[in-house]
DNA sequence: AAGTGGTCTAGACCACACC
DNA sequence: GTGTGGTCTAGACCACTTC
């Protein structure tokens, strides 16, 4: 009673196969922005799938930011609402490696410190309190590349003094610990102090520029870590490429 | 046959519960990293709903990145494994206005060019055939905060030089002309030429480093845009939130 | 009233992993 | 073989929008 395979043809779901005409339609222009789509009903005449099939392919589309869903109305062609887009921040030993290249680090501090003021604050601990703090300096093929460093708070990796970050990445130890519930980033540029540029190998007649990425990550409501990670502005990018249809999930435009 | 409420509860879909629970389980640490999940089967018991409804549940948490689901094996919680995390970029005048400032653009050029080799080479195009550029200065309050530097193919945007672009966002009018089906973005940070530091209005005291977006975008196949986004260090930056749940989606892990 | 999307069910076939 | 997830169907009830 449930013909799963009408065609012996390639091994595609439906609903995939479904996704992928109304893309190639907006994608072409055919339907352009804010257009009409076939209703559900039509697609299941169309397409010969059932109603929860071409369902699936409307709502995950819609839900990808492609196509707009109205009850009662209709579905539409993603709006011509700007969309947003999304930069990737990755781990950077994994980077490395992905690349072929090969990754060696530097512990140049591990230990427990009294929080300032202003760190105090961020962690919602007293002036004075016992923090963790680490730096370390990433280095890909010998060349200086990244400085990490840390701030952790010991309610959240008691054991941080003990871990051997030659051995685990620090921010593996800190997954294993538990998932962050919260993560914030902030990405900036900043002309780097005499110490940051003797560690990063900035020779005086260099680019002297650095790219700054600021993480602060909750767990349970409670401040976890605080990082800073500097980069040499001529040797490191962030960057991202995506295509339509794969990319992450947007509010839905009404 | 199909009780759609066995309980006149809030109205919130059968999914929806059995995903809050499923997360509540993760976040509160009683299912750990890797754990495993209740199957399909033991949910549906567990809530009383249907396979499909159970499966849904699975599926959206897998597309969240929450969930890790092998087929014949099981499902189960967010590897411990490195997330990837995402910055968000978003038209400079939608940031200005959302924050409650005023903005203000000057359009410095707009003219047709020849290509430079290198030009060329990015837009499929042969060395010193015709190409839009276009420079724009963006001010916060009257203050700058990006420099807007664009290549424009002619045969994506036949009528660019027509445009005025105090009046509609370039990203805006192309926006119009089609979506991008493929864009790339690399963030980096660099040290401004005297005439940048001019437009920017940086002082020989100020914060020199400055972050530069470059994104390229494609429709069609064919390349379409190439931007510079130009930022002074000290009064901009890229910045973005997120909770567990509501994270873009990532490839979901094995 | 008719059409739309939002949800849900019961049952089915399949591919895959583990024992 | 048993259990898992992956997909699909036919039909249902509901809320909403439009006519």
């Amino acid at each position: 009673m449930a013909p799963p395979d009408r065609e012996p043809a390639a091994r595609v779901p439906l609903y995939a196969r479904v996704k992928e005409a109304i893309v190639e339609r907006i994608a072409s222009g055919q339907i352009g922005p804010g257009g009409r789509l076939p209703s559900e009903h039509e697609l299941m005449a169309e397409f010969g799938v059932s109603r929860m099939t071409a369902h699936r392919a409307l709502r995950e589309l819609s839900a990808a930011g492609l196509v707009a869903r109205v009850q009662g109305r209709g579905s539409f062609a993603a709006p011509p609402r700007p969309r947003l887009e999304w930069l990737e921040i990755r781990d950077i030993s994994d980077e490395i490696v992905a690349s072929g290249h090969r990754h060696r680090v530097r512990v140049l501090a591990q230990e427990a410190t009294r929080a300032r003021a202003d760190q105090a604050l961020a962690f919602g601990l007293r002036p004075g309190a016992r923090i963790f703090h680490a730096t370390l300096l990433h280095y890909e093929d010998d060349v200086p590349v990244q400085i990490e460093d840390r701030l952790v708070s010991p309610r959240f990796a008691p054991d941080f003094l003990e871990q051997d970050f030659t051995k685990e990445t620090v921010a593996a130890y800190l997954l294993r610990l538990g998932p962050a519930t919260e993560t914030e980033h902030v990405v900036y540029a900043t002309t780097p102090s005499p110490e940051i540029r003797a560690l990063l190998e900035i020779g005086r007649d260099e680019e002297q520029a650095c790219l700054v990425v600021l993480r602060r990550t909750w767990s349970g409501g409670l401040p976890a870590t605080q990082t800073e990670f500097i980069h040499p502005g001529a040797r490191y990018a962030l960057g991202t490429r995506s295509s339509m249809g794969d990319r992450p999930d947007g509010p839905a435009a009404p």
